[in-house]
DNA sequence: CTCAGTGACACT
DNA sequence: GTGTCACTGAGA
């Protein structure tokens, strides 16, 4: 008898293991084929990892069918292998992230178009009238017929009926026009041209090859990284670029599109399951060559990638922390390693891991140290606010004032930046001094007056904003302290009666698309002063804003967190890089309380060199990433009882697993020994509530090269069996160390 | 005694 | 991830 195939297929569960199948023979299974097969009592798609022959497959269940779509190459099940391993998630899941577009590839329903053919009617109506007037000689889709004709589908199909409209298949348009290399070239000055033309040669040599490209906001770094993309073009490659969502604007797209003659593949959370669907086999097929992408894009199955761009590297949206956790900035560098790919780093203000890479000489380091054209840097200041502060229940000082006065007075944009949601961040009674806090944080809920509540931004708890003190029951005694962006659009409005005035906020509603939307409003000249907090720094130009004023700079220096310093940094140069990006020069105005803060001083003095010095020194005398590597156990229950006991019984066992020389309940100041792992013991309080669930974290430090992920693998083995609706997830390199 | 809601478990 | 099964508590 002969012997049958058996194939090992990955499919989109959360397993790690692969499962074996019967293949019949006729469907000629390879790696990388996309099949359906039976999965308990449903049809799944699976993706095959392995063929093999075996004697005896009789109790295997057999493959279903192979799908027509292209076999995924064996670099990107390298890729899935790889971070799976890597982020300690299950195979499946990871596999799941890289053919989850597919599988709405639909048989493609055509679109039907209708074109007039000019025969006489036998009766007419105005509605008939109308229609046929919009229809013209170019085939327009039924909707856009009825909304052109003020009409409803019913004319149309008469007008079908009687000859005078003829109904056409139409072409299913095309996804992505081709990029061409060399359609707009840049201008480019001698520092950005030697810049380029070490990333043409990265890309050229056909090898990994990282590169950080540092230049101050408007020194051109998109033109530079463009001749990387260029470049691939020109072989006959694709090209990857991954920027933070919010950065994915139509401005971007527009800029990809002089300089290409159209624009890239987009690929982020609001493109349609369908047109996603499409793109993903137009990337494997090689037919899209460029795809501007949000983190996820990551995961596509490009049929020749040649180079990776990851726009605002330092970016903290890079971070995925639902399902997967995984850092995109630092996969996109494994991705680039196994593709033998170049791989470009873009920012203004790098992570400090990335300068760090750079100073070690892992990444070659492009520098563009001065703004291109004539344009100069925004003039910064600070301001003093514990000389020249504002008056009592003002959050602008004077000079601020005078400032956005003065930019009003010549018909240009102020921007007033205030990293705070809201109204007011802390609520209290003034009768007997009652503070509303978060029953499930420590946090203060802030006041949102425009939505008449208290809100918890820790954990997202919610509450009606009552009018009487609970503590004391007095009347009208309760006071908002402290400005949030609500409150200071409301400052505005009276020290600023005319102009008008723009909140930006991400929990205003409507989404990603109204944000891109009022962003680009903003861009056009459609107000005068913008009042708005960190997505207003990020990714977007102004061509009309000249001040920029940093309303209260001081905000999340005090979190606590190791990386609070660089964060701040990079916020604050970002948003105060808005001002002069136009043609005429800006200025930006820093309030703070600690003028002689190191990121202060820095920021006002532009002697980046001199922060980045003091924070690596810092973080390495301190034994923090990336001088170390950390991991955190996310252990998560509806009860927080049971979530608090599970945390402490896995750090327990943490403590008494033969790599960790035990666990310390204080962070950060607790380290037993640098050269093995440590365990810090769950904080006391949870460290969010999300979705009804409490969050416990324990953190676990490892010398750069310790396996990290053999030892989280054992604490899972050993650790207490998970009840109560408890459950443990695992976070490779978090974003915020507590 | 039935039914919806919840959690644990397996899936080749 | 998703379907199934056992178990629970509310209601006829």
């Amino acid at each position: 008898m002969a012997d049958d195939i058996v194939v090992d297929l990955v499919a989109p569960v959360a397993v790690d293991t692969a499962y074996s199948y019967r293949a019949p023979p006729h469907l000629d299974l390879q790696p990388g084929d996309i099949v359906t097969a039976p999965l308990g009592s449903r049809e799944t798609t699976a993706i095959v990892w392995s063929v093999r022959r075996s004697a005896s497959a009789g109790n295997l269940k057999t493959v279903s069918a192979v799908h027509d779509l292209p076999r995924l190459k064996p670099r990107l099940m390298e890729f899935i292998d790889w971070v799976a391993r890597y982020t300690l998630a299950p195979r499946g899941m990871v596999a799941r992230m890289a053919i989850r577009a597919a599988e709405h590839i639909g048989p493609e329903t055509p679109k039907i178009g209708y074109r007039a053919t000019g025969a006489a009617l036998e009766r007419t109506t105005p509605a008939r009238l109308r229609t046929l007037a919009a229809a013209g000689d170019f085939a327009l889709t039924k909707s856009a017929l009825m909304q052109a004709a003020a009409v409803s589908g019913g004319v149309i199909d008469g007008l079908v009926d009687c000859g005078a409209l003829e109904a056409l298949t139409l072409p299913p348009a095309a996804i992505a026009g081709v990029p061409l290399p060399d359609f707009a070239p840049a201008q480019l000055n001698d520092l950005q041209a030697e810049a380029a033309q070490a990333l043409r040669d990265a890309v050229d040599a056909r090898a990994y090859r990282a590169s950080l490209l540092e230049g101050v906001t408007g020194s051109g770094k998109t033109e530079v990284y463009f001749e990387a993309v260029a470049q691939a073009l020109r072989q006959g490659g694709q090209a990857l670029i991954l920027m933070p969502e919010i950065a994915l604007t139509a401005q971007f797209l527009e800029r990809f599109a002089g300089r290409f003659g159209v624009r890239p593949a987009e690929w982020h959370s609001g493109v349609a399951a369908r047109k996603r669907a499409r793109i993903w086999q137009a990337v494997a097929s090689g037919e899209v060559k460029v795809v501007a992408g949000a983190r996820s894009a990551l995961f596509l199955p490009f049929a020749d990638l040649r180079c990776i761009v990851v726009d605002e590297e330092h970016e903290a949206a890079y971070k995925q922390d639902d399902g997967v956790s995984y850092h995109a900035r630092d996969m996109a560098v494994v991705r680039a390693r196994i593709e033998k790919a170049a791989i470009v780093l873009a920012s203004a203000t790098p992570s400090i891991e990335t300068r760090v890479n750079a100073e070690q000489k892992r990444y070659d380091w492009l520098r563009l140290p001065q703004r291109h054209g004539a344009r100069a840097l925004p003039d910064l200041a600070a301001i003093d606010l514990r000389k020249s502060g504002p008056s009592r229940g003002q959050w602008l000082s004077p000079v601020l004032q005078t400032a956005v006065a003065e930019t009003l007075s010549r018909g240009e944009q102020a921007l007033l930046f205030l990293n705070r949601r809201g109204y007011a961040p802390l609520t209290l009674c003034r009768a007997c001094g009652h503070r509303f806090q978060c029953p499930h944080c420590t946090a203060w809920l802030v006041e949102h007056r425009f939505r008449r509540a208290l809100v918890c931004h820790h954990c997202g708890h919610v509450e009606r904003r009552p009018n009487v003190c609970p503590e004391c029951a007095s009347e009208d005694s309760l006071t908002a302290c402290g400005p949030g962006v609500e409150r200071l659009a409301e400052e505005a409005a009276v020290l600023f009666p005319d102009a008008r005035t723009l909140v930006l906020s991400s929990d205003f509603p409507g989404g990603a698309e109204r944000m891109r939307a009022q962003l680009q409003e903003v861009a056009d000249g459609g107000c005068d002063i913008v009042i708005g907090t960190q997505l207003v720094a990020k990714g977007h130009n102004f061509p009309l804003m000249t001040l920029v004023g940093a309303v209260d700079a001081d905000v999340g220096l005090t979190s606590g967190d190791p990386r609070a310093a660089e964060r701040t940094f990079q916020l604050l140069q970002q948003a105060t890089g808005r001002a002069g990006r136009g043609e005429k020069p800006g200025r930006g105005l820093v309030q703070t309380w600690q003028p002689d803060h190191p990121v202060m001083r820095a920021l006002v003095s532009g002697d980046q060199e001199k922060f980045y010095a003091e924070e690596i020194s810092a973080r390495r005398n301190a034994f923090l990433p990336p001088f170390s590597r950390l991991a955190a156990l996310i252990i998560s229950a509806n009860d927080r009882a049971s979530a608090e006991a599970h945390a402490r019984a896995l750090a327990r066992i943490a403590g008494q697993l033969p790599s960790a020389p035990g666990y310390a309940v204080a962070p950060a100041d607790a380290i037993a020994d640098e050269n093995e792992i440590t365990v810090l013991g769950p904080a006391e309080a949870p460290i969010a509530v999300v979705r009804g669930r409490h969050r416990f974290r324990i953190l676990a430090r490892a010398p750069r090269g310790a396996d990290l992920q053999a030892f989280l693998r054992a604490l899972f083995r050993e650790g207490p069996k998970e009840r109560g609706g408890v459950r443990v997830s695992i976070d490779v390199d978090p974003v915020s160390f507590l």
